[in-house]
DNA sequence: GAAAGCCATGCGCTTCATGCATACCAAACC
DNA sequence: GGTTTGGTATGCATGAAGCGCATGGCTTTC
């Protein structure tokens, strides 16, 4: 800002106030009494612009803000948490949270990020965001007749229980699982959790599907092998707000999702 | 300020701080995390904001500030007084000094009103204003032999013993007096104060001159006489700064000299 | 199905602020 | 005493930014 600028914008702010600040003396100008006091409030003035502004730096870098995300058992098993313990070693200032939701919740504004598979439906003014594929294997009990074999034919588990989970992503569309068997599975029992699901299929009581995310987290007793003919393979992807209506946390951690999902390949 | 107005500031805040400040809902907009700290912290400038402008405005409203004054002795007999008593009972917020210094400390900016006189020489700088006229009166002792006369013959003073004071403006100019008086003033004493003038004048130690401001605070045992030939009248003046580089406490005083000054013809 | 709210954008305009060059003033210096 | 220097105010022209109006697009509501 050159002299004259501000020599004409301390003549505007004077007119305005109707109190003269500077006294014009010989080798310059020197604050008057209201003057004085201008600067002292102008600079607070200054002072809380400048919190404001850092305040708002934060959110943009990172060192505050808030994600919630909202996923799906699978996801939930390893994927997410992995990646909430890299976002949080990362920006540890940042909140997250695991929320209750679907999708929908990101137009609702109730969600931030939500975790989906190729099987669900996003909404159009979604952005959806491919993460990994992830393939399925059949989990026997070790103890289970077929559990020698490097590949299992899903038509010698016609006969067999299946245990199923309330979630539509647990046995994967039933159709095709159906036409591998040559017919509807038998569904011996019915589990929410992959805890318990594992559990069942170790006890021997029932097979089921496991796909590459629930894997992580297997229980002693149970094998995973790939079956004849293979499952289909699953996408697991990311929904958010379209870029310009993300929050900078949001962003940050569907990087964080992104890089780990390139990871998992 | 319109809506699209107002749509615009906000987006381009958004784009400078890198960070969503409201979000887009169905029925309206909606800050956001950082939006909401944002409304607060901008509550805190606008604030801010205010307390400047409101101790501005104490300046311009006369609520606070400070008016020095240099004046002269017969001034401030009375004169100055009563101005700086009704000054005070108007703008009671605004401090008022009575300090030593002449008309050239305006421009040093130690003064902000000097008094003057038509005799005094005001550099070019500062403005003027004319207060009032004064005349001028021989005091004599009651007991002196001529304090029964309504109108003195300055001759008859000529063997007299006169009191002068160390400032310029006691006896006038000397040489108008001396004219009247047929030759020069026999000066017996010198005297800084008129309290100490008057009560030589009383005691019968001499006579002096007293002009119409010195003679509000007349004491007994002294009276005051025109005389004849009449002695010059003076002016009596305000100096100031020019109007622009007043400031509102100080054009205020002007303004109450004036007015008083007004009501002393 | 039509109407009403509400935000975002294209367009034209005005206003404000800035920078450059310069005038002006007083002090300091040779 | 004249000249140089440091510093502020002003005329002028350029440039940018903000505003208002009108409009588009979207959703909710009657």
């Amino acid at each position: 800002m050159t002299q004259p600028a501000v020599s004409r914008q301390v003549a505007s702010l004077e007119r305005k106030l109707g109190v003269g600040l500077f006294r014009r003396v010989p080798r310059g100008v020197e604050p008057t009494a209201a003057g004085a006091i201008a600067i002292e409030e102008a600079r607070n003035v200054l002072d809380r612009l400048g919190t404001l502004q850092a305040r708002m730096e934060a959110f943009a870098d990172l060192r505050t803000g808030h994600v919630r995300i909202s996923s799906f058992p699978s996801a939930n098993t390893d994927f997410v948490p992995a990646a909430i313990r890299r976002f949080r070693d990362l920006y540890p200032g940042v909140e997250v949270s695991l929320v209750q939701g679907d999708v929908a919740g990101i137009r609702a504004g109730d969600v931030d990020l939500a975790m989906l598979t190729t099987w669900d439906t996003a909404p159009e003014e979604v952005v959806t965001v491919p993460l990994l594929d992830e393939e399925h294997w059949v989990a026997l009990s070790e103890a289970h007749p077929l559990a020698s074999l490097t590949t299992v034919p899903l038509r010698q588990l016609r006969a067999d229980s299946w245990v199923e989970g309330s979630h539509p992503d647990c046995l994967g569309p039933l159709d095709i699982l159906a036409e591998a068997l040559g017919g509807p599975p038998r569904v011996g029992f019915t589990c929410e959790d992959w805890t318990g699901k594992q559990a069942l299929v170790a006890a021997g009581m029932g097979v089921t599907i496991i796909s590459t995310l629930a894997a992580a987290a297997l229980r002693p007793g149970v094998v995973l092998r790939p079956t004849a003919p293979r499952l289909p393979s699953r996408g697991v992807l990311a929904a958010t707000a379209p870029s310009q209506a993300r929050s900078p946390a949001t962003t940050a951690m569907l990087r964080v999702l992104t890089d780990l999902g390139a990871s998992y390949r």
